[in-house]
RNA sequence: CGGGGCGUAGCGUAGCUUGGUAGCGCGCUUGGUUCGGGACCAAGAGGUCGUGGGUUCAAAUCCCACCGCCCCGACCA
């Protein structure tokens, strides 16, 4: 490619609208452009980046067995009513009507797409396992796109869908994904961890996260370095640090604390209560009905868990008013002491808790000298709380760490739940009905291309692993006159280059060499042929890694110091 | 959806408090000088000041509504 002939808006200013590195780099190096809030158009040079993310994804999902197919990007929402999807996947669908008024639903993913299709083609055992993938544009109606192609309203995805005859077969399965995901990331040049991961709407079993570290990133990661645990901070356990020897169990005591109404309050004087020494009380809307979650003071409630302990995600807090209406108090002042009409769910650290300090249900008093289960009936003991930084690991006891990453790739065991509800199901060889188990892996294939920028860039711009860059060479006369000696070297370096299948690009433009290096480190090609007339005075020109020295090289050399360069 | 911020030329922005000719930098065009790290000089082009309404002799500026974008939040009582 001639640069001359292409289209590469670089911009010297950062927009306004980029708050993130990798964010204001797509803007600014050329790859993206805004149509409007969480909608990019990808530009030629960007485009070639998502092509090639895409084509180590095919490779290595092909090489795991996967066969590729395209689905609808539009779906009818019957399948998702019979999946049982359809009420509870209502917050992320884009819905279109067509001109018989009939709602048509823009796939936000495709296990109902992919299980209809498999349920009118599968029938016996032995045309199992398969696995399937595509690479696909997903739209979702998310609450607030950010970042760019970070979250965004429509995106690309690749998303494989495996179907097996037994657990274990599946177990298999999913660990092709697993290897295959671990070997994507790997040659796309992107750090990424796999940690456990909590299964949330897809209700699946068990499934990891890749996870791309990023200070950016919108998710927590839990890990141990000691025993290698990691798992989002949704999921993650931590063993409970107890609460420390006590003298005596007091008596339950009713006293004013006028104006106090949170945690922080009560720790300073004239109370000084710890914050390990309080209950905090929280109030939720279960499936319309109210309910009691107690965490000890210095803790956080992990709706995840919560989710998982109440067998539902149908909750919300509760609003004042109807915390009011049930306990005859507003938030600052509540607490279970003698609660007996509400189900009550505490985290497990409180178990035997005695001498705490909780709300009264009465605004301005608290009671202390609590005993759990002796001033407070607990209906169900569960791990509920968000794990932190420091405390010991559930596994091996060294204390954990915490940083922030991007989730680039998800992988599920789903099980039975979709091929039971579409009839997806084989003849197994005593002749019996199975449902097919299944799983569901997904690589956000846009969010990886950003994250790799995210991760690989200086003052200058891009740092692209030559494995994605959208050109792996950029060869630049410093003079652009044709019949230069510099013009003729570089056009015969830039086709020998590309006779040797190099992804190559000629900076012809007619600019000065300032503004061509810039250009060059901002877009961030791995390898730079610099070629001017005083090194190539000495029969030199020089070569230039995207962040490394420029050394000079031998003018009939270039070719092959290029291409050991490159590998 | 709640809170905050912002909409002025392709991009970045000043002007708004205190109403009165819309300004600067980058980019763009033309000419010239330059030519190894985002050149310089000169002359230009380019604006429904987000949209609609209101107040006023007069609105980018004040008021109202709407639209859009960005950030934070949407569990921590």
């Amino acid at each position: 490619m001639r640069w001359s002939q292409a289209f590469i808006p670089t911009l010297k200013e950062t927009p306004a609208e980029a708050e993130i590195i990798s964010h204001k780099l797509l803007l600014r190096a050329g790859l993206i452009r805004k149509l409007t809030g969480g909608l990019y158009t990808f530009l030629p040079l960007g485009l070639r980046v998502l092509r090639k993310v895409e084509k180590i994804v095919r490779e290595e999902m092909d090489r795991a067995g996967a066969l590729e197919v395209l689905m609808p990007a539009l779906q009818p929402p019957e399948i998702w009513q019979q999946s049982g999807r359809y009420e509870t996947a209502q917050g992320v669908f884009f819905k279109a009507r067509d001109r018989a008024k009939k709602e048509w639903i823009l796939g936000p993913t495709h296990e109902e797409v992919i299980t209809t299709l498999v349920a009118g083609e599968l029938s016996s055992y032995r045309q199992l396992p398969k696995n399937f993938y595509q690479i696909q544009t997903k739209f979702r109606d998310e609450i607030r796109p950010r970042f760019g192609l970070m979250r965004a309203k429509e995106f690309v995805m690749k998303d494989a869908y495996s179907f097996d005859i037994s657990d274990e077969a599946a177990q298999a399965s999913y660990k092709k994904m697993y290897d295959a995901y671990t070997r994507i990331f790997e040659r796309c040049g992107l750090k990424a961890m796999a940690v456990e991961a909590d299964t949330g709407v897809m209700g699946g079993k068990f499934s990891h996260e890749f996870m791309a570290p990023a200070e950016t990133g919108e998710n927590e990661v839990v890990y141990c370095e000691a025993c290698n645990y990691a798992a989002n901070v949704e999921k993650a356990a931590s063993r409970a640090s107890q609460i420390e020897g006590d003298a005596a169990p007091q008596t339950a005591e009713k006293f004013p604390t006028p104006g106090v109404t949170t945690i922080e309050d009560l720790t300073r004087p004239p109370f000084q209560v710890p914050a390990v020494r309080q209950i905090k009380t929280l109030v939720y809307m279960v499936e319309n009905k109210l309910a009691l979650i107690l965490m000890r003071g210095d803790h956080q409630l992990n709706e995840a868990k919560l989710a998982g302990a109440l067998g539902t995600a149908a909750f919300r807090p509760a609003e004042p008013e109807e915390i009011f209406t049930a306990l005859q108090a507003h938030p600052g002042s509540l607490g279970a002491v003698q609660v007996k009409d509400l189900p009550i769910h505490a985290d497990e650290t409180l178990l035997g808790a005695v001498n705490m300090t909780t709300g009264a249900n009465q605004d301005g008093f608290h009671w202390r000298g609590v005993g759990i289960g002796r001033d407070i009936t607990v209906n169900k003991w569960s791990d509920l709380r968000l794990a932190r930084s420091g405390e010991p690991c559930a596994r091996c006891g060294q204390p954990l760490k915490i940083r922030r990453a991007i989730e680039v790739g998800h992988v599920f065991k789903l099980g039975t739940k979709y091929s039971q509800a579409l009839n997806a199901c084989f003849l197994d060889e005593s002749g019996k009905k199975q449902p097919a188990v299944m799983g569901c892996y997904g690589i956000g294939v846009t969010r990886t291309l950003q994250a790799i920028i995210e991760q690989s860039n200086d003052k200058d711009g891009i740092l692209w692993p030559v494995s994605v860059a959208p050109y792996a060479v950029c060869v630049t006369p410093l003079t652009v006159a044709p019949d230069s000696a510099v013009m003729k070297l570089a056009e015969q370096i830039y086709a020998d280059l590309g006779a040797r299948g190099v992804e190559v690009i000629l900076d012809d433009r007619d600019d000065r060499p300032g503004v061509k290096f810039k250009d060059s480190e901002l877009i961030g090609f791995p390898v730079r042929v610099g070629i001017g007339e005083k090194s190539l005075a000495r029969g030199e020109v020089e070569l230039k890694k995207r962040g490394g020295p420029m050394t000079p090289v031998k003018a009939e050399e270039a070719v092959e110091k290029v291409l050991a360069s490159l590998y």
